[in-house]
DNA sequence: TAAAAATACTCCATAGGTATTTTAT
DNA sequence: ATAAAATACCTATGGAGTATTTTTA
């Protein structure tokens, strides 16, 4: 049995001749004739009475007709949902992401890419680095956004967004006035970061470490929300991504810049779905967009 | 695409391996990457991610899986029906029957077509002669069940009962203790029939009519019944077949035989579907059978 | 190095074409 | 007589095979 054959059996059954259907399917008689014959032949089943006025189904013939009519159906969702998928007016986006990335910088970039493909369906999955690349090496999500500083050599990073980590003090603060601050001059001043496990503390606890010393922690949360509050009403400072402060509070550049790099992170050597590929397309221009500014 | 590659990419599928998938197809490995490379070609698609260390799913191909296996189902499906239809495991009868081969001798015929083929489903259409013709040439039945008398040349006939009718009259009635009767003698005595348009009737008439003389009509009904009833308190005679006869009744049959016979009507040179030719068959060798005795 | 997939090539089955015959109205 | 389907025969595409190469773990 061959879609062919049902195609042509399709297009008989619907004109009532095979001269008729041949012509519709832009083939000789004798090819539909040859192929309902190999057909009823091998379904060991009379399809069609031609010894009617014109080709009409038999009794099991009827019945065929149904069951084909639904498979041919099913091809044509079939075609028409690849080629969804094709031209992004489908899929579904499994991200790996950590809890830092999911709120930022990502959440920008979701709004553009949602709008871009409203299609796409996106599925977050919220874990510690770890966790993300073990998902991302078990095929379980499609990308991984992380910060980078805990690199996996199975999986590929494609740097997104560079933000500079400056100081952030309230507006009553003697380090107010400042242009720049050097990370030595923070070592006793009551310091409010992230809790424990989180990459930003971590890449701050580790540039304190590179001074042989190690930071006073007044306040540790994990809601930057939390943290932001408690600067501005001057229980200490905290050091945050640009982008993630607010003129709430003052903010203060470090004399030696610092940095944290958002990365899309893929297993290396894996085929990319294309929406995937689109998002990550989508990140690369934003990135590079930002960057010229 | 073709029901080959998709069953070979079901296969691939299944096994994550296009060797494997060659292996259980029973076809080379080549044929096997061939068929999906072509498949995945013509959707613009790809289907397997053959980096990694089995073939595996790539998420386009996972929709397509979805889809596919959906499509074999109904394939499957199909192929199993039509075998049901051959095997007379399934299908559909339609008769169209006139009332009094309803009521008899058809009953009787039915109950052992539908022990036999319990799964077939027999729909009824009860219509005159004239009608059931109709229905049949329209192909809006397959098969008719007639009484003989009211051909129709594109329709064939198929004897499936010949009954010879005999007289009935009272257990107190004076042709009570005759041998036989001569239609000729019934001239002068009330009778008892079926009403004016349904054929045992007619053929009544007829033979009246073949003696220049028309039956004295006491009473008609359209139920046989009624008129048994009729008879059996002497209310005057009637004719029937011998099967539709009871002991409350005396039958005496007719001098110079007379016969009703039920045909199975079927359109010339139409296509005969399994179950109509298992009816048509059992039929027959009903009628042989009860013909020895 | 081994195992799996891709590639190269050869062959033949068969889909489809043209021409013609048969069949049915 | 006409129109439709079947048949006969030919051609060429492409599916499947074998042998081999490439690739990856």
């Amino acid at each position: 049995m061959e879609l062919r054959q049902l195609e042509y059996f399709l297009m008989v059954s619907k004109t009532n001749s095979f001269t008729r259907a041949a012509e519709r399917l832009y083939v000789s008689q004798p090819a539909v004739t040859n192929a309902i014959r190999i057909l009823e032949e091998e379904l060991g089943v009379q399809l069609f009475d031609r010894n009617q006025k014109q080709a009409v189904l038999t009794a099991e013939g009827q019945v065929f007709f149904n069951h084909v009519e639904n498979i041919m159906c099913g091809v044509s969702k079939t075609i028409f949902e690849i080629n969804e998928l094709k031209n992004l007016n489908s899929g579904l986006l499994t991200l790996a992401i950590t809890p830092i990335a999911g709120t930022w910088p990502i959440p920008k970039l979701l709004k553009i890419f949602k709008c871009k493909y409203p299609n796409i369906q996106i599925s977050f999955i919220e874990e510690n680095v770890t966790e993300v690349q073990t998902l991302l090496i078990e095929n379980k999500a499609d990308l991984g956004i992380v910060i980078l500083g805990d690199n996996n050599n199975l999986i590929d990073y494609t740097l997104i967004s560079s933000q500079e980590l400056v100081i952030c003090c309230s507006k009553n603060h003697c380090f107010q006035r400042k242009n720049s601050i050097d990370l030595s001059e923070l070592v006793n001043e009551p310091l409010i970061l992230l809790t424990q496990n989180c990459l930003l503390r971590k890449i701050i606890v580790k540039e304190f470490e590179r001074l042989n010393t190690l930071p006073q922690i007044a306040f540790e949360s994990n809601h930057i929300q939390t943290i932001k509050s408690l600067v501005a009403c001057n229980a200490g400072l905290t050091i945050l991504p640009y982008d993630l402060c607010d003129n709430s509070l003052v903010t203060i550049p470090l004399d030696t810049p610092l940095t944290i790099d958002t990365a899309i992170a893929i297993k290396k050597n894996k085929y990319i779905s294309h929406a995937a590929q689109a998002f990550l397309t989508l990140a690369k221009e934003n990135f590079l967009k930002h960057h010229e500014n």
